[in-house]
DNA sequence: TTGACATATGCCTATATCGGCATATAATCC
DNA sequence: GGATTATATGCCGATATAGGCATATGTCAA
């Protein structure tokens, strides 16, 4: 076996960073292909395939509009990996808090020299 | 070239649900690699390597005590995604309002026939 | 020293990946 | 119809991967 499918899993779908430039491109509002392609400077190709990646995992849908293809976010999608994440919070938090202190800690006896 | 190297990216180090196991096990506190086996029942040889991977991007670190070698986690890399992530919060609040909006829609017209 | 335990590493296979390029499909306009 | 534009797909190569297994390394105990 070798790494989990992008297709099957949110979290290795936005593992790639252009994919993730993608989806940031989308945040202002649906939009044809095209104009993701210029936004980013990527070869169409390209783009398209990581399109279809992100619709697979329910990122994105896309609608036809004449000869364009408009794509918009699907956020909702999102939400698991951001809870997942949410639960370290808390750890990073006290991490910080604790640096905090320490640096206080230097402060108060560097201060008392 | 292949999918990015998880050893360089977050996300992709992430993107592996072995490893989440592996951190949310961490999450309880310091861990020697025996007890994440006996926790996730896998292979020894897969944490090791999994633990290989989640120290090099920073996620964790490890200290030896004996001959057992303790992991603890190092949860100030998880920021990065975590704040990717929140920009979306906005985008699927929005979205889950308009579905409210709709099902209120709905509920109004029901009600009215 | 010898042996038992805890962990790390090496080699292997199968596989899914990204990117490049050419080309297919589809819609529009002349 | 034919040409042009917008997008999707197919095939290819290189590569990094996860997992399996055997084994090396390191540490303690008798």
């Amino acid at each position: 076996m070798a790494r989990s499918a992008t297709t099957t899993d949110v979290f290795n779908a936005i593992a790639e960073a252009h994919r993730r430039d993608i989806l940031d491109a989308l945040i202002a509002g649906e939009k044809p292909v095209g104009a993701i392609v210029s936004d980013l400077s990527l070869p169409q190709p390209q783009v398209s395939k990581h399109l279809r990646v992100l619709s697979e995992v329910g990122l994105v849908r896309s609608r036809a509009e004449g000869r364009f293809r408009l794509y918009r976010l699907e956020p909702v999608g999102l939400r698991p990996p951001h809870e997942w994440l949410a639960k370290y919070e808390r750890a990073w938090n006290a991490r910080l808090d604790r640096m905090d202190d320490y640096l206080q800690e230097l402060q108060r006896q560097g201060g008392s020299q």
